[in-house]
DNA sequence: CGGACTTTTGAAGTAATTCAAGGGGAGTGG
DNA sequence: CCACTCCCCTTGAATTACTTCAAAAGTCCG
């Protein structure tokens, strides 16, 4: 028998990485498996936090929604990653709504399970802790950039984060490998779909960017890089 | 010998609280202790995360900087509470700069010493997950706030979870306990001091707060509440 | 080819910043 | 105890970056 194609993959992802082969094993047995297709929501803000997905394949993304409906993309979440960090952390409910961008192929514990797991496994534990370490040191950057940055930097550091975890070497340039709108960047970057629009546009006579409907290329990152940058 | 008092606030913290009394007598013996003046630095932007403090008195301040010298304020730390998270979580360098509010008494573990204790005590790692959950939520929240509302509900906010963790009763209402200008608060709700004055001059002439030179009192919680929650 | 999204662009409006100046409180040192 | 000085705070006026409002043009899909 059987080394499972997941081992693999399970062995790389950021909560399981370092654990033993044959706890891998134990581990990925007791996953339930969960295929969603682009648009279907795999929990919602307010759900009891009762499970954990880890992204197989495919592509999610986490927001908050606002009391009049109003939407702030927290992240995107894509092959290793972990959707549902609440089940870890004692969270009682999960604070946002992660859907599918894409059709995506999902593995996903209990609360009890992946509780167990970290109390007798401490590096998965550990890498537990270096995960949300990692995504609350993120949010302090992104939280920074917020308050003391203008519109089109902010834009320019959203585009530049989305290359970087999930840019595809094309012939124009990189990439952003899954659909995005104006209005998720506006809602990634704190703004509205006008002014991300406006902005695209300015770019686009430049040559920085080229862009159509839900697609982003950044053609010239260092040009972004330097508007994310500059002094002003 | 010896009870020492500090077993018992040990017990209680975020990163200890569930630990055997034996295992926290031992972590207390291995912990420096370090006292700060108000003003005084615990550790800069930059500086290598070998370190990691609880405080047992006093209260700290964890802020980012920009290159361009503008600061954002991540956090107050008081208690109990954990300053210097990136050395939990793998991080190299801590993120922010830490400094004090008040005079201050601090325990402080190495990097090396805090790994083996979550390793060996698995509630000590669970504890740790928990604690980052919930800032890394607290973020959520507040990039949420920032994203979406407009400058004096987030005045409103920032006021009443400050009150929520650092709040004390007095004559006149809810005191937040420890000083705190109109550019800290500026630093807390993304916005300028000159707003914060002039947001704060308003709510005076209503009654809602009280305030002063580095001081603030809640008079009427509720007040702000519903101007926190109000729909507009 | 109809219909639903998505995107673009102009024009008007405004919330908040920036610029500017002055007014207090608290501590210090004479 | 008073005066000096350093912060901190306040308030007005001007400016502006961005949103909001409005309309139309693409684009994809069935």
């Amino acid at each position: 028998m059987d080394h499972h194609p997941d081992l693999d993959m399970l062995g790389r992802t950021e909560l399981f990485q370092g654990v033993s082969a044959d706890a891998l094993r134990v581990i990925h047995e007791s996953a339930t498996r969960r295929q969603v297709v682009a648009g279907e929501v795999v929990f919602r803000q307010g759900d009891p936090a009762d499970a954990l997905y880890i992204v197989a394949f495919g592509r999610l993304r986490a927001s908050q929604t606002t009391a009049d409906g109003q939407q702030v993309i927290i992240r995107y979440i894509g092959p290793g990653e972990v959707a549902g960090y609440a089940t870890l952390s004692r969270g009682e409910a999960h604070p946002g709504t992660v859907a599918a961008v894409d059709d995506s192929r999902l593995l996903g514990w209990t609360r009890a399970a992946i509780t167990q797991l970290m109390e007798r496994h401490p590096v998965v534990a550990m890498n537990a802790v270096a995960m949300l370490g990692a995504r609350y040191h993120e949010m302090q950057v992104r939280l920074r950039e917020l308050s003391t940055e203008k519109v089109e930097r902010r834009i320019a550091h959203t585009l530049l984060r989305l290359a970087e975890r999930a840019g595809r070497r094309s012939k124009l340039g990189i990439e952003i490998a899954f659909p995005l709108t104006r209005q998720d960047l506006a809602e990634m970057s704190g703004t509205t779909l006008h002014t991300v629009s406006r902005t695209l546009s300015g770019w686009e006579n430049t040559g920085i960017v080229d862009c159509g409907r839900r697609r982003v290329v950044l053609c010239k990152p260092q040009a972004l890089v330097a508007i994310a940058e500059e002094a002003a």
